[in-house]
RNA sequence: GCGAAAGUGGCGGAACUGGUAGACGCGCUGGACUUAGAAUCCAGUGGCCGAAAGGUUGUAGGGGUUCGAAUCCCCUCUUUCGCACCA
């Protein structure tokens, strides 16, 4: 027998949908609980991925809901970005029609799942009501002073003529026509996360998130504490500044390495007889992929750049060199180079010929600079470094720092891993940045009344690969805001963490037009209790929208701190063990399951499958499994529905019982404690469902009929009673059908959720496990609260225990109380 | 390469605080029902030896701490995620 859901799953939601259970306002009683999961990109088609975040969050949901929360739980979409882009080129159609199209698909499929949004606050990110606050929020951090323009490299194909994402661009390869790709330095706009960058370090203000995903955003932010010592150029009055974190070894510097982006290559390289040489050796480099220039394996390759530079500790005349393992992104671009201490300095020069000095010994001076095939980088005593001889290194990195600073050739600074905030993009599918160019002007941000600056819609999307914005004449061509001549917009476009920095706090108002958002409401809301998302979003999402977050208070509109209290990492699902992807041709549809097995199904595998935290393996076998679960629930109820409704829903707590009776109490009891505990301690579903199966197979093999004892019957109703209230978070359409089998009128979300009585949970005796020298050799039955020293006695008589303690002298013996005895012979 | 995680039967996983490894489910094997299949129900199921009782081995690999390690420590291997223009 195959249970009816389809009909089951359409009629709750339409009673669902008539009830309002989901919608929420301010105005209710109850206390507010902000669930909020990442919004999806609107490709179309619903997800495996989307499937099992939602099915947790709607679990965490409806637990909540039952324990008396009014639960927020908005849905929207991420709808701007490459990928609209792109499948708006491939179906020859617009972003703007096959965006909506995809979304009203989405839609339809979220509403078969049953998911207990609330519609009403549905946001749609490349919609001009969103968007225009973007545009907004962008003015704000105009005014203060978070925003500024500097020149970056980009990936450019010169075939196409294009910005490449760094996705596109694998292997320095254009993905569309094969070429090779070049870097090329254009004008961006930033944005000065870093003025934050403390304030996001700092993770005390939450509550629980993963410790790694604070970990990464530690790593990424990566503060080191170092010293900035400048060095000047021969023969010039040019500063080179460099960072580093190990002033203790720069006696031992005998050249210098800059970044081939470092602005000053081109004055050093002037005087240069080689120079044509130099400058295609940079251009190389600047092509290289940047992962793979600092790789260690990597080779690292330099060229002179004809100049020296003077190390300010003993004036020594060092050579400058231009490297590919030097990174503009991170310190000044300009390394100090000791080989004798750090290996890439050594690797290079070696292999270039490069003098090496050693300045750290060994405790027992044993270092010989023709024996070493590695840099020492381990602690040491300084040598050959002035009056900072025979000092510990660790005393020195204090003390030459002071010295430094006293002589005025350098400072104690602190670096930032963490970048600004690169925020222009070459692309026609994004909030247009609300600027104007100005030929007497210059970059003048658009005024606030005149917002939004609309993204054209007649616009033939998919003729050039260039910015198709640049080729509409009316976007382009515009007055100066401030002194009303001619003048250009602005035709990069945002890029979408924009977005999703901030789309949280919409959702609290999410019809607003004229703010973002009513702070008032959205204090109400906020922070959101619980995020859900993958941990892919560690770096870079979630360290953007605490930044947002934090400017949001900075101009008035939140009075929190942090956006998201609480934080879970779910797994992403796979197949074959891998990610599924059309690629890899291993993609399962889930409307294919909603159609054959229904959406309670499709969660109940999902959740089941694995914890939250971890991947999903997809498995077709899996998925019957779980509809055969709730196939039983369904075959029980329905085949004792008469017999189920004549039975006692209360019983005498004092009444005795036999001992068969007490067994299933126990384990109805002991059901809810562990799902209860599952959801709200471990958020750990595949448990709490497997104690429910369990609880099923115990009801399953209870015999009860008209014929039983009062007390019996009662005990079967209490233990029938239990599943559907445990498995709403799970099987909701399932849990309420069963519900109403069982005579009840009202939603079951409408009541409480489970208690369990601990009188029930106790019992009376306990098994110990024998161990003999660790292994286990037997097992004995004895009251729960006997003696530790009668336990012991027992355990030693114990008739298996003498086979192996006979002729051996017992040496120790260890009692865990309620598990087991060792015993050491 | 750097940063972060993970690795347990044929498979997904459980073991929450260092204390019975393999809960629960899938698959498989045998049986019941059936003309037959599907579905359902019952029993068994880490490997090896054994008819059984039982023994022995076993949590990626190697070493260590402990009365006792899947769990703690060190090393190695493998896989996954992120690395700033995918979202």
């Amino acid at each position: 027998m195959e249970y009816p859901f389809r009909e089951i799953e359409k009629k709750w939601q339409k009673i669902w949908e008539e009830n309002r259970t989901f919608y929420v306002d301010i105005e209710d009683e109850r206390s507010k609980f902000y669930l909020l999961s990442m919004f999806p990109y609107p490709s179309g088609v619903l997800h495996m991925g989307h499937v099992s975040n939602y099915s947790i969050a709607d679990a965490i949901a409806r637990y909540n809901i039952m324990n008396g929360y009014k639960v927020l739980q908005p849905m929207g979409y991420d709808s701007f970005g490459m990928p609209a882009e792109n499948y708006a080129i491939q179906h020859h159609s617009h972003p703007e029609i096959t965006t909506h199209e995809n979304i009203d698909k989405m839609r339809k499929q979220f509403k078969s799942c049953g998911f207990g949004y609330d519609w009403d606050r549905e946001v749609i990110t490349c919609d001009e009501d969103y968007y225009r606050w973007n545009q907004w929020f962008f003015l704000k951090m105009f005014e203060m002073g978070l925003v500024y323009k500097k020149s970056s490299y980009v990936n450019w194909c010169p075939s196409c003529q294009t910005v490449l994402a760094n996705e596109q661009a694998e292997g320095g390869i254009c993905w569309r026509c094969d070429s090779k790709v070049e870097q090329k330095e254009i004008e961006q706009w930033f944005i000065k996360i870093t003025d934050y960058v403390e304030e996001l370090l700092d993770h005390s203000k939450l509550g629980n998130w993963p410790q790694r995903v604070i970990t990464m955003q530690k790593n990424w932010i990566g503060k080191s504490f170092g010293t900035e010592i400048i060095f000047k150029v021969a023969d010039e009055e040019i500063e080179l500044p460099v960072f580093t974190t190990r002033p203790d070894t720069i006696f031992g510097c005998t050249y210098m390495v800059l970044a081939a982006e470092h602005p000053l290559v081109e004055k050093l390289i002037a005087k240069n007889s080689e120079k044509e040489k130099v400058l295609q050796f940079i251009q190389e480099v600047l092509n290289e992929d940047k992962i793979e220039r600092t790789a260690e394996d990597t080779e690292k390759i330099g060229v002179f750049t004809g100049s020296y530079a003077i190390n300010p500790v003993n004036n020594e005349k060092i050579p400058i060199w231009i490297g590919n393992y030097v990174l503009m992104d991170y310190g000044t671009g300009a390394v100090m180079c000791v080989p004798a201490h750090d290996q890439r300095d050594f690797e290079f020069a070696h292999k270039y010929d490069l003098p090496i000095r050693i300045v750290i010994q060994k405790p027992d001076k044993s270092l010989v600079l023709e024996e070493m095939k590695e840099a020492y980088i381990d602690e040491g005593v300084l040598v050959e470094s002035a009056k900072f001889n025979d000092q510990k290194n660790i005393t020195a990195i204090e003390n030459i720092s002071k010295w430094m600073e006293e002589k005025g050739i350098g400072r104690r600074t602190v670096h930032y891993r963490l970048r600004d905030w690169g925020i222009s993009r070459q692309r026609y599918w994004g909030t247009p940045i609300p600027i104007v160019y100005c030929d007497d002007c210059g970059a003048v941000p658009v005024p606030e009344e005149e917002l939004p600056v609309r993204l054209p819609k007649d616009v033939a999307v998919g003729k050039t690969r260039k910015n198709p914005l640049l080729s509409v004449p009316e976007f382009v061509h515009t007055t100066c805001p401030k002194c009303g001549g001619p003048a250009q917009r602005e035709t990069d476009t945002m890029d979408t963490f924009f977005d999703s920095s901030w789309y949280y706090a919409r959702f609290c108002d999410a019809h607003n037009n004229n703010e973002p958002f009513d702070s008032e409401k959205a204090n109400y809301w906020l922070p959101v209790d619980q995020y859900i998302g993958g941990i892919e979003h560690a770096c870079m999402h979630l360290l953007y929208a605490r930044f947002f977050h934090k400017f949001m208070r900075d101009i008035g509109l939140v009075n929190t701190d942090e956006p998201f209290t609480n934080l879970l990492t779910q797994g992403m699902v796979t197949k074959d063990g891998a990610k599924m992807s059309k690629s890899k041709g291993n993609i399962v549809d889930p409307e294919e399951y909603i159609d054959r097995y229904g959406s309670d199904t499709l969660r109940v595998f999902m959740l089941f499958a694995s914890p939250p935290e971890k991947d999903v393996e997809w498995n077709d076998e899996g998925v019957k499994g779980a509809f055969r679960f709730l196939n039983r629930i369904w075959v029980l109820v329905t085949e004792k529905q008469t017999f189920l409704k004549s039975l006692p829903n209360r019983y005498d707590e004092k009444a005795v019982m036999p001992g068969f009776a007490k067994k299933l109490r126990f384990s109805t009891h002991s059901t809810i404690k562990k799902v209860t505990e599952d959801i709200n301690k471990r958020m750990q579903f595949n448990t709490a469902i497997a104690a429910l199966m369990e609880h099923l197979n115990n009801v399953s093999a209870f015999e009860c009929n008209e014929q039983s004892e009062k007390i019996v019957k009662a005990v079967y109703y209490e233990a029938i009673a239990a599943i559907p209230k445990l498995l709403q978070p799970f099987a909701p359409h399932l849990s309420e059908e069963v519900w109403s089998m069982l005579g009840n009128q009202t939603s079951i979300l409408e009541t409480g959720w489970i208690d369990y009585n601990e009188k029930f949970l106790i019992q009376d005796e306990v098994t110990y496990v024998i161990q003999i020298n660790g292994k286990l050799r037997s097992k004995i039955v004895v009251d729960i609260d006997t003696p530790k020293e009668t336990v012991e006695e027992l355990a030693l008589a114990d008739e298996k225990t003498q086979k192996y303690t006979k002729g051996k002298t017992v040496r120790k013996v260890i009692v865990i109380p309620k598990k087991l005895v060792n015993i050491v012979v």
